[in-house]
DNA sequence: CGATGTGAAATGCTTCACAGCA
DNA sequence: TGCTGTGAAGCATTTCACATCG
């Protein structure tokens, strides 16, 4: 199921350059996986290639978008107005998938009134009453992380049901509401794994590979 | 392996407050999974712990470093100075972890010159140079999608042996590189598709659980 | 005693191989 | 004939359960 992501990225592209049907052959190997794994995670959301031809690429990205709950429009609200934030809110990723930014938070003066794509900065405690002008789905964490913990109990408070955080630090919510953890640096850990492994050494003991790079190991539920 | 950063992050949480020795049923309620995980996890570095009393966080934040390569340097190349790459070279996780930033990048003359947490920014175009001056391991790309290619075929060039592309672009590198995607929208994809099969059609069947976030589905070799 | 380290069982994921359909 | 969709086999990871040691 992480994978689909993967595949709607190579799907997109394709389109682009053109192509209208793909193989799950194709699919396959632009993202690096046997084609066996591809159909199956494709028969997972149903039946939509056709036999001896392939998949309809747009039509095969509109059915992933729907087995992603992507069928929909997800108001987020970014909390923290750095870089990140800022990267984050202007992200072409965020707007092609449905995601869009509702609210802007920061608690710094000189950020507060500014307008970013659109959105003005507001301050964290004004949660409560931004969420009752329009319903906040789903909340980003991209503060220091001394802020991060306040802002996320505030976002809980607004009745934002799920918090994607960049603080490195860990979060206390409640059970009911889904909470993730991302790290900038894992992949380049990931890398630097591989790196002292490859160059050092030398072959002495199998190479586990390492598929999931998050640092959200929990399930919801 | 993929939780060992998880481990890490917890357990320098854990000595920032205080605790110097943890059990492995401690540091699986903190990374919510299973204490013999942990403990499988850990042995495969080596046997840290002490029966009957646990393991010396301190320790073990040292043997988890070595493991993961990250007990050495690694110099990294950002190219592509917005607010995403302004966010890396700033990152505390980079520098927390070993990772210096060695070099900046940008094609924008109106950018280059300027420093950024003292550091140059120069032209893609003076990599070779760059690099005889000093080696560069790892290239991280934040550039728009169009620029991405040449500044990574630049960097194969220069020498460097792992690429992080942030671009949404897939790229194309001899095979002696290492090459992974990251895409900050996968997390929230996650999301939406845990948001809307909790409050959706409600308990139908399995929920599956995402562990991976990555759009690097591929291993090295 | 309490917690680690680890064989062995259980579970889940991936791949194979082929039936079935356009 | 070509490619999807899917049972079944194969492989890897996770969990259990307990011997072992400080």
């Amino acid at each position: 199921m992480a994978r689909l992501p993967v595949y709607q990225r190579i799907l997109e592209e394709l389109l682009r350059s053109g192509t209208t049907t793909v193989s799950s052959e194709l699919l396959a190997s632009a993202a690096q996986v046997n084609a066996a794994k591809v159909r199956k995670d494709l028969s997972l959301l149903g039946s939509f290639g056709t036999r001896g031809a392939g998949y309809d690429a747009a039509f095969l990205i509109e059915q992933i978008d729907r087995g992603l709950g992507l069928d929909r429009i997800w108001p987020v609200v970014i909390a923290g107005i750095g870089h990140l934030g800022r990267a984050l809110a202007h992200s072409q990723g965020f707007a092609a998938r449905n995601f869009r930014v509702a609210a802007l938070l920061d608690s710094n003066p000189a950020i507060i009134g500014e307008q970013v794509d659109g959105v003005v900065v507001r301050h964290p405690d004004d949660l409560s009453q931004i969420a009752g002008e329009e319903p906040l789905s789903i909340g980003v964490i991209t503060t220091p992380a001394s802020a991060a913990q306040r802002v996320a109990d505030q976002m809980v408070g607004a009745g934002v049901r799920s918090i994607l955080n960049f603080a490195p630090q860990m979060l206390e919510v409640p059970p009911e509401v889904l909470l993730r953890y991302v790290d900038l640096s894992i992949e380049l850990q990931v890398m630097s794994f591989y790196l002292s492994h490859l160059t050092g050494e030398g072959g002495e003991g199998r190479m586990p590979v390492i598929r999931s790079i998050g640092l959200s190991p929990s399930p919801p539920e």
